[in-house]
DNA sequence: TCCATTTCGAGAGCACCGCTCTCGAAGAAG
DNA sequence: CTTCTTCGAGAGCGGTGCTCTCGAAATGGA
């Protein structure tokens, strides 16, 4: 391990700064990053950023990557923080952190759960950050299915639809009853659904209760997957 | 009703055949649509798509209000078209026709339903053409509650948000009670997720079986409401 | 029928964009 | 001290949304 030049350091430095602009371009102008505009605000030319980021997608990519990383840390730390033997809590405080970067960083989430740019393709280095939050999630119920605290839902998946959510599950080294899984997705894509609904300005213009409208729903797919309810 | 001008029907001829144009763009290049590129198309020049259209936004604020429509029309005559007494044969019809509709139109539905245009602020008139949906959802469990074929949930909807939401239920004229109507807003938002995780291509990469997968999670947000099974 | 008015497409032009190329200055390495 | 690498500046290309002007054509009243 050889301490890195002078040279290196700086362009590290560069990156960071080019990286830290463009988060605030994008916060401000919305999804459409002007890398002209960046290099403006660097006092460069655009042509300059080129030497650090090879494409404006590439740029793109980079927030990407920090975004679903931040998410990821924040979710994680707030399920972390909570009593782990209490399923109802930690699904509640990881919903709940969730809603709360992504308020935060309203641009970042659109960047991240928006539709996706037209010509901008994912590429596979995203699929990992991507999958902490449902990852948290699922683990959740993972968790309190092995202690026994969290049964097994009545109805069983149909067939050719069974092996694959198992098969989902295995992928996610996961080990949860199928019907179990697909609730635990459900509250995945609720939350998700939430957050969208909410951010992108749909129903919630007539719900000025926001956070106990969030509350509720997120409660009722908590019970739709059994986690107990919390003791007090 | 004096019938129109050789000359206002060449323009609304025109108008149609622009939107016509501009549709197959989006389907084909995605959501950043160009002006230019939708004038070549046509043998015009950029500028003559301004006698039309005062700007690129109204263009597109006009490609989301027939979207919009077209939507709606497809969810409530899938909703009309099954027994109006068997409520979970009718969400199912009205979730699989929202799901088919945007399948077939998946740049239309990144445009309804995508992250907001940056710039871009939708104007009033969009409002009711985007509550059709989840209204037919609504209408199904109005028609069910008023019919006694529906129960109301066991938990009910703490204070602060409980007048929130029958406020809302009596904007959009449902007689429903406040944890009904959460539950049945839950159903929406689990809707728009699931067709959002499959056409933006999140989780489903690894479940081939979209149809099946669908149809549960449907099913499950039936069971969270109430929705009596179908007989047979 | 003739003429004033309106409509509309073409063209040039402005500022902006992503991206490529070349060139010269400055630092690193030998 | 010299060679090589790195990097910013600048010009330029084709694209974008949008504005303005001009001339042709259609409309409609006298």
């Amino acid at each position: 391990m050889v301490a890195p030049s002078l040279r290196a350091r700086v362009r590290a430095g560069m990156i960071d700064e080019i990286k830290a602009v463009a988060r605030r371009h994008l916060a401000t102008d919305g999804a459409n990053l002007s890398l002209r505009a960046v290099a403006r605000d660097m006092g460069m030319v655009s042509s300059a950023i080129y030497r650090y980021f090879p494409s404006r997608d590439d740029l793109l990519t980079a927030l990407i990557l920090e975004a679903y990383d931040a998410l990821g840390d924040a979710v994680e730390t707030a399920d972390a923080a909570v009593d782990q033997a209490d399923l109802r809590e930690r699904w509640h405080a990881a919903c709940r952190a969730a809603r709360a970067w992504s308020l935060a960083h309203p641009a970042e989430y659109a960047l991240l759960y928006g539709s996706p740019v037209p010509g901008y393709a994912a590429p596979d280095d995203t699929v990992a950050p991507a999958q902490r939050p449902p990852l948290t999630l699922v683990g959740i119920l993972r968790d309190g299915f092995a202690a026994g605290r969290l049964q097994p839902p009545a109805e069983e998946v149909p067939e050719p639809l069974r092996a694959e959510v198992a098969e989902l599950g295995a992928l996610l080294s996961v080990d949860l009853p199928p019907a179990l899984l697909a609730r635990g997705m459900a509250g995945w894509t609720q939350l998700f659904g939430l957050i969208s609904f909410e951010l992108f300005g749909r129903i919630n213009r007539t719900l000025p209760h926001r956070d106990e409208y969030f509350d509720h729903q997120i409660n009722l797919m908590a019970d739709l997957i059994g986690l107990p309810r919390s003791a007090g």
